[in-house]
DNA sequence: TATGAAATACGGTTTTT
DNA sequence: AAAAACCGTATTTCATA
């Protein structure tokens, strides 16, 4: 289920994450691998299932998107958000999950009306609390795998100092 | 502030957001622009700050991350919890937002034991409310300019039918 | 449109298990 | 011993002026 992934492929998922435009040329040298060698290595993540795509960030503010927020849905069918998402793009990521809010959208709106607009949809279906995000304080942070021979180190940087 | 995006850019937008690694020879045939025509829009994109980078999508599931978790956290001073998430790479997103929890942290960790490190090192801040993430029902929804001219189409888009 | 760079395909070699 | 991974080269495609 989980690949195993070496050294190599760590320095590829890093750097792909960075910048996910990089030519193969250009990428074998930063990991030290040829440009045949590291093209393999890229396929192989692919197919695998470790990267699933590549995108384009792009900054809401400048598509005309004036506002960020977080709505949070009490209970309702799992169908019926479902669809309401599938029909609401200003719906950038949804999430179901387990506690007392049942599911958590993080949505882009152009202003206090379009806001407005979008919360009373879904607050058709149940209760909505809303918070605007004010500031982003990391956004996209690149994930390396986790060590699979010492997973403490992990556990022990969590740890406060 | 906001720049022009036209309907060559709406395309390129669209597709780069689906896939980041599309050669610019590629793009330009699917948005029906020469290769050098493609290239030079690109490059404003970038330059203008519409376009802010490209990542490699990754399944953090394969890297063996197997759990993701919402934390949402009380009131805190800033610079603090700054700090502490810039300490933690478990936190794949953070928002400072409005309302009555002041932050919202998007987090990955390996198991229950993992979550439980996290969790305390930032309950040691403030208190920490987890609602861990079930199923995504849309992650990285591609998201395209606002119409310049008419605004309305897209309210009307969000009332329910 | 032209020139240089990069991607892909192939065969041979080395390393790993 | 077997398998996998890597490298060098040639051809096609792509990027940049």
């Amino acid at each position: 289920m989980i690949p195993h992934l070496d050294d190599h492929d760590t320095r590829i998922l890093a750097e792909l994450q960075r910048d996910a435009r990089l030519s193969m040329a250009e990428l074998g040298r930063r990991v030290q691998l040829s440009q045949p060698g590291v093209t393999e290595r890229v396929r192989k993540l692919e197919s695998a299932g470790v990267i699933t795509g590549y995108t384009a960030k792009v900054d809401l503010g400048k598509l005309g998107y004036g506002i960020r927020a977080l709505l949070r849905l009490g209970r309702a069918e799992s169908a019926r958000v479902t669809k309401v998402v599938q029909q609401t793009p200003e719906v950038v990521n949804a999430y179901n999950v387990a506690g007392q809010d049942n599911w958590l959208l993080e949505i882009a709106v152009m202003d206090v009306a379009h806001l407005d607009a979008v919360i009373s949809k879904f607050g058709q279906l149940t209760e909505v609390s809303t918070a605007v995000i004010l500031h982003p304080v990391r956004e996209h942070q690149p994930m390396l795998p986790v060590p699979r021979d010492d997973p403490r180190t992990i556990i022990r940087k969590v740890s406060l100092a």
